[in-house]
DNA sequence: GTGAAAGCGCTAACAA
DNA sequence: TTGTTAGCGCTTTCAC
């Protein structure tokens, strides 16, 4: 397989002919420059038969196009992004291009190099999940070289196109749930504060108490970033606080993991003494327990469409139009929120 | 950011002396010409000043070295997988190369496919956690231009380097913990049977039994693929046995999944009613009702290990040696695994 | 110490 | 209908 690909000079050579010639009659630019049929029979011929493909690396030196798209992930190993990643390299193939991916580790510092460098290389186009804390970077990707589209996190201020689910309406609808359940003390075990992903989910949250009147307490709102390790901390200081929150609300799906390790640890059971809900649903939610309530992302659909928002834009040499794709979220109810009752709310009253 | 980087040939012209020149102080080999102090800190600070640095594409095309690696994954939404590309992204980054990644979806085909597109661009070495069916589409690779890795899976009789887990060791541990606790009717729910991991898995299995003197069943191994619905239907079918399994060993994390759910739906408790252990641990694996015993894999590990052993290869341009890294595995025991009861054995045989 | 020139494999403007 | 030639940006051989 392919030690050693010819060249179009190869071919040229043992068919008698120019280098031209076998180039046009490959590309499908025989007809245009009506080159005999058997001349190009002859030449499509002999390549099949050599499993001729043209160097990539001499095609883009001269075309300035890679058929190549720059994939950038904050961290491949967290299943949602993993899931983004999986749709958008398969929209790749369909489109015969190839994915560069890099992992930026959740710093904008990577963030910044790997940019650098997947342009260096002259993809074609790019699809970032930015880190999502700085966007100065980010600027001159505008009017940069090749269209770009943000995915998850996005920046308000930036003319860039993105596609992020409905983090807002899916907090609004997460935070209704546990209103018409009775809670009125709800905890956040929010990530990275300067994100727009916390940013939203916090309006959304926010905005349902509003709608029912409750005022919104900063000192129930703790944690810094989306790991497990920040749920953890968060969750445990939240659970100390008096009165004790009726329900926790945790931002991300790692977060939930950490909460659910401080509950057991402080000895309350779900949803008996304490109810929860997730953003970003997951396999295992089912099958905890009890089974999670959360909020489902439509990850798939993020990667598909940020995919063919590319392909759209790399096909039509199109600008950066500040396009914003928002995809629903699903509020997924399972087991993990229960009515407050009189007695539990006195209960935490005074213990 | 990088709109149209300057080339040597601009940086010669501004100088007034010669691509060579330029090219030279810029690749270090500065001293061995014997390019003066001089020019060299004139054509270094001006490189830096327009921050120039070589296309990639040109120098590719020229050194037929791309400082580019191959990564081929059967499914890289699944968390094992997805750790694997993690871990390789990040040590390609450390040796300055980029990865270009592929999904092969779980189809040779597409392996196939996948294979010849990386080859064809040149990649410096290939990472290939293989379908693990075929393998005839792989023997060129043997000899072929670059080196290669295998992970997760590998052919006995093909002479390439592989990094996988001790499947053979971790599933013979899992199994005697079952047997330790008593259980000797131990139903598998296999995964994709051609595959090493699988036939490695089971070899462990067998070897425990057949250590304490345990006949093996073969109407006690049900399942077609690591999937979640193939661990759904195979479980469904060993549990209507009679005698019923009093344990059940999943191959994977996402049969295991499919597991849970039909011993659920079956009206049955883990450990009560059947013990369980499966094949690939997860973070959630603690927070399942009840958390779930597990043969832990060093995903991170195995992405580690194969990263360097290409990157090694790479640098020495060496032939694929067929070395074999085994990666041991760890038994994690958890809640859902319990000692068989007389009791519970006579119940078993007459409902 | 430095440079001219060839060539990696391809496409496209220009000729014929 | 086909070919000649230039050039993408780089490295390297050979020459001075």
């Amino acid at each position: 397989m392919r030690n050693a690909s010819p060249t179009l000079k190869a071919i040229a050579a043992h068919l008698g002919v120019s280098v031209t010639t076998v180039s046009r009659s490959l590309s499908g630019q025989g007809a245009r420059y009506r080159i005999s049929e058997k001349t190009q029979g002859a030449v499509r011929r002999l390549a099949r038969r050599l499993d001729f493909s043209p160097n990539p690396l001499a095609r883009g030196l001269r075309l300035k196009k890679t058929a190549t798209v720059g994939l950038i992930i904050p961290d491949v190993s967290n299943p949602f992004f993993a899931r983004i990643a999986h749709c958008v390299t398969i929209a790749a193939r369909d489109h015969h291009h190839s994915v560069l991916l890099a992992d930026s580790q959740e710093q904008t510092r990577l963030e910044i190099d790997s940019i650098d460098a997947l342009l260096r290389r002259q993809v074609d186009g790019l699809i970032l999940c930015p880190v999502g804390i700085a966007d100065a970077h980010l600027r001159s990707l505008v009017r940069g070289p090749v269209p770009v589209i943000l995915v998850d996190r996005h920046f308000p201020r930036l003319a860039l196109p993105s596609v992020t689910s409905d983090n807002v309406g899916g907090a609004r609808a997460a935070t209704s749930h546990l209103l018409a359940a009775g809670h009125r003390r709800i905890g956040v075990l929010q990530g990275l504060p300067e994100t727009s992903t916390n940013r939203d989910r916090l309006t959304g949250y926010r905005s349902a108490l509003a709608g029912r009147g409750v005022r919104t307490d900063p000192r129930l709102v703790a944690g810094d970033t989306f790991l497990e390790d920040s749920g953890y901390r968060a969750a445990r200081r939240l659970l100390r606080t008096r009165p004790r929150p009726t329900a926790l609300f945790a931002l991300g799906n790692l977060i939930a993991l950490g909460a659910l390790r401080a509950i057991a640890e402080a000895g309350l059971r779900i949803p008996g003494d304490i109810s929860l809900v997730a953003f970003d649903d997951h396999p295992y939610a089912d099958h905890l327990a009890p089974p999670v309530t959360t909020v489902a992302q439509d990850a798939d659909a993020l990667g598909r469409i940020a995919a063919g928002a590319l392909f759209s834009r790399v096909r039509a040499q199109s600008l950066n139009s500040s396009q914003r794709h928002v995809v629903p979220t699903r509020l997924v109810s399972r087991g993990s929120v229960q009515p407050v009752s009189r007695a539990s709310i006195q209960q935490q009253e005074k213990p």
